[in-house]
DNA sequence: TCTATATTTCGATGATACTGGAAATATAGA
DNA sequence: TCTATATTTCCAGTATCATCGAAATATAGA
């Protein structure tokens, strides 16, 4: 992952709603979860909630599908786990940090 | 790590200059580096400079100490131990995320 | 084609963040 | 105490972000 993906992955997510929006998707699995469905369960107006998935999407960090006149939401891991991998290789302090203690690999 | 916590310690890190902060002074190690040479080294103006190490000490990712006319910034490895630990045990889709492939242990 | 549902886009408003020069503070040495 | 260095705080200007109702778009069924 580049800096630059870094930068819009983690300022994504570092906003209340959004951080919320994507634990719950989480949670949901690759099944994902209607725009409404969301919005029922967090309590946000249609629009607020719009303007943050297309956040989250835009840093890659969920994905869209539409079914019918709903349009799916679901987390993307890929992106997460790129994002985990960035912050352990470049900002740890080798031993020290890494929760699971294994700095051999250094993907790009 | 809480999730107040996490999201400040995410907008922290989500800019461009914080980033390269925090990355070169995980590259200086424990000693850290005074504040005068991270101006140098990225040539960003003193004031600008100050006001990004206040937002990462805020967040608690980096720490500050005199040392004679000098502040000294260092990174601190467990603030951001316990940022990818947050991500990785509430963000992640189980074994298809955690970069290692290893989610027995659970470190805080 | 008409109506209902699901969601986004638009637009205006308010809030928060970033920038950098100038002034203030802290420390040290002569 | 005077001067120099290191850094922060203050301030004003600019830019970016968040909010949410209203209007627009997409889909489906009668």
């Amino acid at each position: 992952m580049k800096v630059q993906a870094t930068i819009e992955a983690l300022s994504a997510l570092a906003n209340e709603h959004r951080l919320a929006i994507y634990r719950l998707l989480v949670q949901a699995g690759p099944e994902g979860r209607a725009a409404g469905a969301i919005a029922d369960n967090l309590g946000m107006p249609a629009s607020s909630l719009s303007f943050h998935l297309a956040h989250l999407n835009r840093a890659g960090l969920i994905s869209q599908r539409r079914e019918s006149r709903s349009l799916i939401y679901a987390a993307d891991y890929a992106q997460m786990n790129a994002l985990v991998g960035f912050l352990t290789e470049n900002c740890c302090g080798g031993a020290s940090c890494a929760p699971v203690a294994d700095k051999r690999k250094k993907a790009s």
